[in-house]
DNA sequence: TTGAAAGCGCTAACAA
DNA sequence: TTGTTAGCGCTTTCAA
């Protein structure tokens, strides 16, 4: 089947014109007489004409539309995101091409490489948990397609960032189990060289630390998967609680490890909050109806999607090269529910 | 900022050939010499040539990509449904394109303009919930576009559909709340004159005629935005109480109705599934960790992307006008969890 | 076996 | 004020 849209040449042949005084009068210019702008609007406006874009991609050089490339829109975090991108990318004239990785390196090179050739006009990423090599990334980096990432961000390459203050919500997180009474606490992350990961596991330490409660590398578990196999998940929990102290408090990240966790828990048979208190690094929001309501710590994730595609935006309309670049780091907030407050124990 | 690709004259000029020489070379025409071919296909690959997408749509007038429209992607059936989608498109060479309508008839406009000017081969369509008027879709696809309706389709636009049977998934729930002691079902459901609506309210209705309970129109309700306005949820429910026969069974309509229903009994404090039991038309994966855990029909939303998108390429790909269209329905599941079993009233 | 040239839809520099 | 023409990157006749 195709599709057979009317064009410029159309409009000049039926009106008499040439194409470039069409192609004028359609955008306005002052230089075409009154009559002849009306006489091409109205028809144009009758036969419902509708430029090009591919034609127009072609002669600008620019596509109009921003490539996004994250693990996984069914993960609240991203899904909220990206609404954020859109709102910012429709009022600037800018269609989104939304694509997933799901976690895997060799998709996300894939990927990469379609968006790139497909003359996006830039790239908004968080990278993949199988991801340790930034090459991919650089390459195109450098031929001078911009990028920002996002949530996920490569350290090792120069450009625009925004991410959520990983570590202070995990310190709050953190320290909230601890004044909740809990002194083992176990913590799920994702992939140990993603950059949240890290940033997390700093906040964990450090609250640790602060209230005298030692680190005990036994309890961190790394899910290369993020989650998205929920063996991984169960696996590491059962780990945990085999270790001569057991946990007695769980810090999760990140949307799938949650809820991968709270199953898991749940075939463990544990009860939340009393055997093991409970906050996630979430921003589902389900969390109130789940069993028990969950604390979590939500970041902003539809602001960090709006921020990081004004940069983008900014970047690609630039006329020079850019060179200073933002890292800009947005506000998590704590939401206190059940599964993380034990009624007994307590500190006061 | 901008990103110079290399061209195929830019082969041409550094190797002393034309572009058309490079041109056959690089699709490995027969007429081309072996030597030749060799030398502009080793430069090209030195280069990492790539061939600009844009140029080659505007020669071919096709663009290798699938346009999709849903509601939302934050919603467990539709982002599997895109993995679905993406899974077969991939496969076949099609880049894929999502949008939201965020159930609003107008952006829902507004996106299928962009995306039939963008030249989108084809398009995959779940209509947004306050979507009363065809028109815009007729249009399209009268002009030759092809278009799959998947989930909420339109009836009156012949091409092809794809559904879950929606009937019979309706039946189903109605029917196990009506076993497990149910006497009076409310059902929650989207927009009135949505396909889904109305045949899973089919379904409810067959089922009470069935089991010999009364329908009563009252425990109908509506939600026209699909349970994105919270409120409207609680309010249907309110109402359902206020009746002189009480509900003490509820079927709920889609992802986020459901969990809107969980959310407002529980602030309704209604004690489920004793005050009432419950099910959800949803595809949530965290049905097991909820408050108490969730039975559900369970819609194959991963099956029904791939079916559309088979279709969908198909047409794109007919050298004639397809004039025969299927309407593809595949069944639901029924899980069962505590939320719909009395543990006391079961008839036996 | 290779090259020149036209054309996809559009814009813009240059002519008229 | 309007038309002619070249060119964006590529494929594909037609000519050599």
């Amino acid at each position: 089947m195709k599709f057979e849209p009317v064009t410029i040449k159309d409009i000049g042949k039926a009106l008499g014109l040439s194409t470039s005084t069409v192609s004028r009068a359609l955008r306005g210019s002052y230089e075409i007489s009154a009559e002849t702008k009306k006489l091409v609007l109205e028809y144009a406006e009758k036969i419902n004409y509708r430029p090009n874009p591919i034609a127009l991609s072609l002669k600008e050089r620019r596509n109009h539309s921003l490539g996004i490339i994250v693990c996984e829109i069914a993960n609240n975090f991203f899904s909220q995101a990206i609404n954020g991108i859109e709102s910012i990318a429709y009022n600037r004239g800018y269609h989104v091409i939304i694509s997933q990785s799901h976690e895997s390196y060799e998709r996300e090179s894939v990927i990469l490489d379609h968006l790139a050739s497909r003359s996006v006009d830039g790239l908004l990423i968080s990278v993949s948990s199988e991801t340790k090599d930034y090459e991919h990334f650089r390459q195109l980096y450098e031929k001078g397609l911009p990028i920002v990432f996002f949530d996920r961000i490569v350290n090792e390459i120069n450009t625009h960032k925004v991410i959520a203050d990983n570590f202070k919500g995990a310190f709050d997180a953190t320290e909230h189990l601890i004044k909740n009474g809990c002194k083992k606490i176990a913590h799920i992350t994702s992939a140990p060289y993603l950059s949240i990961s890290v940033e997390r596991l700093e906040g964990y330490k450090e609250a640790l630390r602060k209230n005298g409660l030692e680190y005990d590398e036994k309890m961190v578990h790394y899910s290369y998967h993020g989650g998205m196999i929920y063996d991984e998940v169960e696996e590491a929990l059962r780990k945990a609680f085999k270790q001569k102290q057991k946990p007695d408090g769980l810090f999760a990240a990140g949307d799938r490890i949650t809820t991968a966790c709270l199953q898991a828990l749940k075939k463990l048979d544990k009860k939340i909050p009393d055997d093991i208190a409970v906050i996630g690094f979430t921003n589902t929001n389900m969390g109130e109806v789940f069993n028990p309501p969950l604390s979590v710590v939500r970041q902003p994730a539809f602001e960090i999607g709006q921020v990081a595609t004004e940069l983008l935006i900014s970047m690609i309309e630039s006329k020079r090269p850019v060179t200073e670049f933002e890292s800009k780091t947005l506000q998590t907030e704590l939401i206190i529910r059940e599964s993380s407050v034990k009624v007994n124990n307590a500190k006061k």
